[in-house]
DNA sequence: GCTGGGAGAGGCTTA
DNA sequence: TAAGCCTTTCCCAGC
């Protein structure tokens, strides 16, 4: 246990050195904001990290129960009670967790930086292709990466060897409704602004039943690809493609 | 400072016992899986919930750098450093965390239950919307809630005063482009399986200004709504027409 | 198990 | 700031 002055006193300089704390205990939580929440009376971890997000987190599950960015946190004692409060604006949040024990509270010092190098994500996978796209057909010529539209950005813009605008989407993984229709959007748009018949090529490691069947409705083309993730980049092994093209 | 013979003690224990753990220390991870990452030496905290899941968190930002549902977790203590290892199946991935120094190392008994109480969410909106929609337009009358198609499911199903059919979608934020794109592939279903026109309404509390325009592209209808959130519910307050219906 | 879709999505980048 | 989009999204409900 610990008593309410020494895990003020801790909350009051981990917070001064943006130090990393966790406050073990037993606590209600109240959220209001975007929805609202109650979490009954029960034990749980309250995270503060020195960036000023705050998390409280059950024993189950990766996302916690109730957090809270850019968090304005203040606390205060009751009788029995220890009450944390975290604020916002924009969207306007509150954060009331009532504590009614602490069985420990721990800070520790820590750097704020972010040293993660993720391998694999998109963008390499579209670099990749952006070198080349002629195994995936022959005479298909990348013409610009990250086109930006009014409304979205397409990952790649390319010519077949017959002169035929080609939007192709990239995705890393598994492709959806959303991909089609995403894909299915930006070719209407450069069909407009072109004013010619444009392909979509939707190039995924695979794609659901349904999306399958709507791509073809919209006379899109998927190509499934196997890809490697390695250090520092993802590589593209292999392609397949899955339908005819229709502008033969 | 924890000794590895004490941190693996504790580790042990709170494995079996399904408590949360968190360790704090110096140490360098690889991830290996849907991605890869290496996230370089440096002092981060470890958590272990007791459902398995495994979280390496930094000291900024709310989600963790590395994390695993479901893990299957295993260590094991070298010269100078202590390993922890998680691994699972479908997908295949795996997590390999290398102490250095271990600074702090504590588990706490807590139950794995859910208690959370969330109001708000689209549901509540939808359940308030299948008693009344004709505060929305006269006449309007809702038919069935969460109709499954073969892609996906309409949130409302509706009825206007001249016998069309209404596909009434219902967000709880800010609609988007994937919002439109969603209402018009089921307003589009819909009119292929009835054969008949069909009204396609988005029911939001606001807009994008190109997602406006694509919906009206489509030939779609756009409401926007107020609510509040209660207890236990979330209240719609008030409809405003933004565009003329386009079926009158 | 796959599939679809919501989430208080989070978090990043560009206009 | 708003808009758009990727994410090891997470997580759940339905089939």
């Amino acid at each position: 246990m610990v008593s309410f002055n020494k895990t003020a006193e801790i909350l009051d300089d981990a917070v001064k050195s943006k130090k990393m704390l966790s406050i073990v205990g037993s606590c209600y939580v109240e959220y209001w904001g975007r929805a609202a929440s109650k979490l009954p009376k029960g034990k749980r971890m309250l995270l503060i990290k020195g960036d000023n997000s705050i998390a409280i987190h059950q024993n189950r599950l990766l996302r916690p129960t109730n957090y809270m960015m850019n968090a304005s946190i203040s606390w205060n004692q009751e009788e029995n009670t220890f009450i944390l409060n975290a604020r916002k604006s924009n969207p306007k949040e509150s954060i009331k967790v009532i504590f009614y024990e602490i069985e420990a509270a721990h800070s520790y010092e820590m750097t704020c930086s972010d040293d993660l190098r993720l391998f694999g994500s998109e963008k390499d996978l579209s670099n990749q292709l952006m070198q080349d796209l002629s195994f995936l057909e022959e005479g298909l010529k990348p013409v610009q990466q990250e086109s930006p539209l009014r409304k979205g950005v397409i990952d790649i813009l390319a010519e077949d060897k017959n002169g035929n605008i080609a939007v192709v989407e990239v995705k890393r993984r598994k492709a959806d409704l959303n991909s089609v229709m995403q894909l299915h959007r930006y070719v209407k748009q450069v069909e407009r602004i072109k004013n010619k018949k444009t392909r979509g090529i939707l190039l995924a490691p695979e794609i659901g039943k349904h999306s399958m069947e709507l791509l073809e409705n919209y006379g899109l083309e998927f190509f499934s690809f196997d890809f490697e993730i390695s250090n520092p980049k993802a590589k593209i092994k292999g392609i397949n493609k899955t339908q005819k093209t229709l502008f033969d």
